[in-house]
DNA sequence: CAGAATCCCACCCGATACTG
DNA sequence: CAGTATCGGGTGGGATTCTG
């Protein structure tokens, strides 16, 4: 590695990464692609509660960062697939690890919150 | 596992646990602590442009989760440490792996933008 | 030293409606 | 089907100042 990343730095390019890995839905779309590629509206209905406008937000930079492709089929009715790219498959390992703890650990955070918030109304 | 979490639901906790992790410093928090406790000041001058404010908000929200652990000092002047807990140890593994991975491939991600940026300007 | 208080704004996200 | 257009609000985050 010639180049040196360090999100500890201020102004370092990590940091927008590690950003887009932290918005609210991008997470979600890895999860859904994880299986192979999906349409529009298929990836929509996998991700609960997300509207057309910010999935399509969500996508559009996805795709921009090199991380999902966008493969539209001249056809009627329209039909459009998204798919990870090679670069997504391997963004996908450690995100999915994170999803995971999060599934498994979601409910020792929310007892922990429970206690810390007893503790400070005492 | 007996209690279902799945990120794909709507509702579901684990979404929270999710955002939690991928707010903008949290994962600097765990970066900077992975080595050991650290006081305040050496935790905002490791994590390069953080504010005080921003940071006292973050290890708040880490500390009710249960991830970080608060220790004060009954000193002159304050002395306040602050470290992972048991359980945000076993988050800091899948969330290295992400933050590697984000300065491994933060060139990759910027070229794509480049060359799709482009692509939208023609 | 370790923060609290205050002010403020961008922008992320959601709801709704519309279209090729 | 796969989006776009428009409007609006909530809040996460920043700058500055002050304090035990």
């Amino acid at each position: 590695m010639d180049t040196e990343f360090d999100v500890l730095n201020n102004d370092c390019p990590s940091r927008v990464v590690l950003q887009r890995i932290g918005d609210k839905w991008a997470p979600l779309v890895f999860q859904a692609l994880k299986g192979g590629p999906l349409r529009f509206s298929s990836v929509r209905s996998t991700i609960q509660g997300v509207t057309p406008k910010v999935l399509t937000q969500t996508l559009r930079t996805l795709e921009r960062d090199g991380l999902v492709r966008r493969t539209v089929f001249a056809q009627v009715p329209p039909r459009v697939d998204y798919e990870l790219t090679p670069l997504g498959h391997t963004l996908l390992e450690p995100l999915d690890a994170v999803r995971a703890w999060a599934e498994a650990n979601a409910a020792h955070i929310l007892d922990a919150r429970e206690d810390y918030d007893e503790r400070q109304a005492s």
